[in-house]
RNA sequence: GCGAGAGUGGCGGAAUUGGUAGACGCGCUAGAUUUAGGAUCUAGUAUCCGUAGGAUGUGGGGGUUCGAGUCCCCCCUCUCGCACCA
């Protein structure tokens, strides 16, 4: 027995205490659900910061890395924010009604509500076990009547202001999904946002909700907003506003009329044909009767393109004359009418007035098919007799245009639109790309439309008092070619709201981009009764001060969000202007260079990482990785470097236990009263809380985290050797800094230190002392001609003459020197000397 | 095609009012320590040549400057977004 003792004593004192993440990570989840430490009080506005990232989409699987490399990182600087005297708010909720959960039930026949919530069930553990400041009482759902009866709300506002209406349109259809899709849920490869398969294109009656009245309100909210610039350049893009000309051109030989939409009236005189999209109202009224079978087989192969075929730039041009003529209203000149694909239904007014000479696709199916090209303006350093061997779409001189030869394009385009105008053949227009918001989806799982079709009245809206139109549970999701909700007789048969009469209820529902428009504004009080919100404290709390999401919603949620808020101002429910006042968006995680996805099988589990290491390690690695917005490709490589850190921070404190109940450290210490070693751990210290809170605030948490590891280096180093008020001091800072990326670590350490309060609880921060942050002593480089030839040790601010004094002792300055001419010497203070000799 | 961003050691990445390139971490090398360790500690680690020291070096090529990863011009590669928008 006696001979085991010295061993056993000896392992004790060599063997470090590892770190007890789960315990410890546990207690102080539970510390801070029991205390309610971040239940937000939404009365005081005083410096009151809203942080927000996009709410959960639970498609079934599980929080993966990319949430909480979302989630973690904000949740630090939210954290920062509070410790540095923010009244900080942090919802989060789940975006619960959509496809998946939908697709999932058709699959398997579990209903789409039963395994929504389980889901949510289980991702809430999740988030829990991050140990996120998430304020549990704001937390929502949108799958519930208490928040989708908003929606109809909203709806019901929309459609009193004719901003919600139905119509007939050609509109993308997902085959697998079977349902319509809004432009910006179709691909740029021309398929389904959400199942990957080839949209086609259907003509049906849908709901739209009028997004392009506030075209112009979109844009000029973006000057106001402190967005990532590429996110507003994509924005504005997609509303693509373009100023031009409408231009009449009369029907030969008929009354009608075909507009068309131009941005060059002064290429007008060159107009050698015109084109109509296949789908334009006129083309079966003016089609002559020996090219209405041509032109209905061309129609019909145009139908079985799909998207992408039909859009790709590199496709050949096809089209057919339709037999009729149109007349310039320029020069009074006949020009064929043909129908091709490469006009769009859509852009403009559906058609286009060619001209070859001057358009790159005009030019290109002129050549095709024979078409006659015309030179009506002349490229500088060119003859007007020169042969177009392409396009040229720059300004120019005009040419063969009559009383306009000779003026520049430029003047021309004013001119001739002012000609037009005056003779009532055109006029000045603004157009945009931007189409109207397709809000219905012929699916179970979303908002039920709050509409009902009478047999007398028509279309009848149901009236708010009646609203939630509640979503059925009975309903086959199989329902094939059609909403399911058409399943149930009891849902769909009902009676008129106006006239009491037999109705049948709308049986699409809202696409889920509605429900996600407006519930940051729910999230103030997800359960509140009297309207959509609470708007007094919409009024404090909105604009969220800080918006964290993925890039991938710039032009869908990110839009309609921006759409609905301008819609909520002008009915008076918000003063602010626009939902988001600033925004960042994180990069992507990959695993092996590819975007994580069940079906490709290469999903990691964070909950693996954080069994083994801890949240608050996983959470610290992955803010280490990299900058924030740049993302990259997962590895698991250099976890084990955060959790070496983690576990020397912990001996630390450990050796430390205490140290403030005996030692308690002063505001401030004379650098002059302290040694050497004191001093660098007093610098470090202050040197460390200056950078790390600009690195934080900026979203920098990859280099904030290398400043921790610097001052652990330090501390390390130099701690021991200095008293145990500075100490104390030191620990400290360190602990506050360390709590916002690793919170439960950093309370711990906190706790550690003999403090009785949590530090989200009584939030403590230490600004960095000024006299602190610099050195006694630099190092001045000394080059030669540019290159480093010595470096000396001078005290900092030394007047340049003792430099120069100093810098040409070195032997090696003398070295290079000798034997040249010294043509320049350049002093950058305290960093450079810098000599020039030939 | 258009628009935006990026290219730095073996790896992830630092550094921009132009001023010591490679912080911090991983990995690797050597040593110490431990019953053992994939644990811990210490030192080293851009490349090439060397004894001090020197040469080269931030995708490639030019330029501006005393000085360029950083500014300017041309080119290459990659990523993202838009893509017949009249």
């Amino acid at each position: 027995m006696i001979s085991l003792l010295p061993c056993y004593i000896h392992k004790l004192l060599k063997r470090k205490m590892k770190y007890p993440h789960k315990e410890i990570e546990q207690k102080w989840q539970k510390y801070w659900e029991t205390k309610k430490v971040y239940e937000t009080d939404l009365t005081d506005i005083g410096k009151k910061l809203y942080t927000l990232v996009m709410f959960i989409y639970p498609s079934g699987a599980k929080l993966h890395i990319g949430h909480w490399y979302n989630y973690a990182p904000t949740d630090s600087w939210a954290r920062f924010k509070k410790l540095k005297g923010f009244n900080v708010f942090e919802p989060m909720g789940y975006d619960a009604f959509g496809l998946p959960a939908e697709n999932y039930a058709i699959k398997t026949g579990v209903h789409p509500q039963d395994s929504t919530l389980k889901n949510i069930e289980d991702i809430r553990k999740q988030l829990k076990a991050m140990g996120c400041m998430y304020d549990w009482k704001a937390e929502l759902m949108t799958c519930v009547p208490e928040y989708y009866k908003w929606n109809q709300w909203l709806f019901l506002q929309m459609y009193k202001q004719g901003l919600a209406y139905r119509k007939k349109a050609p509109v993308n259809w997902c085959p697998s999904c079977k349902t319509v899709l809004a432009n910006e849920q179709v691909q740029t490869d021309g398929t389904c946002e959400r199942c990957g398969t080839a949209v086609t294109r259907e003509d049906l009656t849908q709901w739209f909700f009028r997004i392009t009245k506030y075209a112009d309100d979109l844009l000029d909210g973006l000057k106001k907003i402190d967005w990532p610039e590429k996110t507003k350049i994509m924005q504005t893009n997609w509303i693509g506003k373009s100023y031009g000309t409408e231009v009449k051109f009369k029907v030969d030989g008929s009354d009608e009329i075909i507009t068309v939409f131009t941005t060059r009236p002064d290429t007008l005189f060159g107009v050698t044909y015109m084109v109509l999209a296949p789908e334009h109202e006129l083309v079966e009224k003016l089609t002559t009767p020996e090219h209405k079978e041509e032109v209905r087989k061309y129609i019909e192969s145009v139908k079985r393109l799909s998207e992408i075929e039909r859009t790709s730039t590199t496709k050949e041009k096809t089209g057919v004359p339709i037999g009729a003529y149109a007349i310039n209203p320029m020069n009074g000149e006949k020009v064929p009418i043909w129908i091709a694909d490469y006009v769009l239904a859509t852009y403009g007014t559906g058609s286009v007035m060619a001209v070859p000479g001057h358009d790159e696709r005009d030019f290109e199916f002129a050549k095709k098919f024979g078409l006659p090209v015309k030179k009506v303006i002349l490229e500088p350093g060119t003859k007007p007799e020169d042969e177009l061997k392409e396009a040229y779409v720059e300004p120019g001189i005009m040419i063969n245009s009559g009383e306009f030869n000779g003026m520049r394009s430029e003047e021309a385009i004013q001119k001739i639109t002012e000609y037009l105008e005056e003779k009532r053949l055109g006029k000045r227009t603004v157009n945009y790309r931007l189409r109207d918001w397709l809000i219905s989806r012929q699916r179970y799982w979303g908002t039920p439309i709050p509409i009902v079709y009478c047999e007398k009245c028509g279309e009848v809206a149901v009236p708010e008092e009646d609203l939630p139109v509640e979503l059925p549970y009975e309903v086959d999701f199989k329902h094939d070619g059609g909403s399911p909700l058409a399943s149930n007789p009891g849902f769909v048969n009902t009676t008129c709201p106006r006239c009491g009469g037999k109705a049948k209820r709308e049986v699409d529902t809202m696409d889920t981009f509605v429900d996600s428009s407006w519930y940051y504004l729910r999230y103030l009080d997800p359960h509140y009764e009297n309207g959509m919100f609470d708007e007094e404290l919409a009024n404090k709390w909105v604009p969220v001060d800080m918006y964290v999401g993925g890039a991938e919603h710039a032009t869908m949620h990110l839009l309609y969000a921006r759409f609905v808020h301008k819609f909520l101002k002008d009915l008076g429910l918000v003063n602010s202007d626009e939902p988001f006042q600033k925004l960042i968006h994180q990069g992507t995680i990959t695993n092996m260079g590819a975007k994580m996805s069940k079906s490709k099988g290469n999903v990691v589990n964070p909950d693996d990482f954080v069994e083994q290491y801890g949240s608050d390690v996983f959470r610290m690695y992955l803010m280490f990785m990299g900058p924030y917005e740049l993302g990259g490709d997962w590895s698991d490589k250099g976890i084990v470097g955060i959790d070496r850190f983690v576990q020397r921070v912990y001996n630390l404190f450990l050796n430390n236990k205490e140290i403030k109940k005996n030692a308690p450290s002063h505001g401030s210490y004379n650098l002059n009263d302290l040694d050497n070693a004191a001093k660098a751990v007093y610098r470090k210290v202050n040197q460390t809380v200056a950078k790390f809170d600009k690195e934080l605030e900026n979203f920098r948490f990859n280099t904030a985290v290398a400043l921790l590891m610097e001052l652990l280096n330090e501390l390390t180093k130099n701690l021991e050797k200095v008293e145990d008020s500075i100490k104390t001091y030191a620990l400290e800072r360190f602990a506050v800094l360390l709590s916002s990326v690793a919170p439960h670590l950093g309370e711990e350490c906190w706790a550690l230190l003999g403090n009785d309060k949590s530090l989200f609880e009584e939030p403590v921060w230490f600004e960095a002392d000024k006299n602190a942050l610099t050195e006694d002593e630099v190092t001045i480089v000394v080059q030669v001609n540019g290159k480093v030839r010595a470096k000396v040790k001078l005290p900092v601010d030394t007047d340049e003459s003792t430099v120069k004094e100093t810098v040409w002792k070195e032997n090696n300055v003398k070295a290079h020197t000798e034997g040249k001419t010294v043509v320049k010497e350049i002093y950058v203070k305290n960093k450079i000397y810098n000599i020039v000799v030939k």
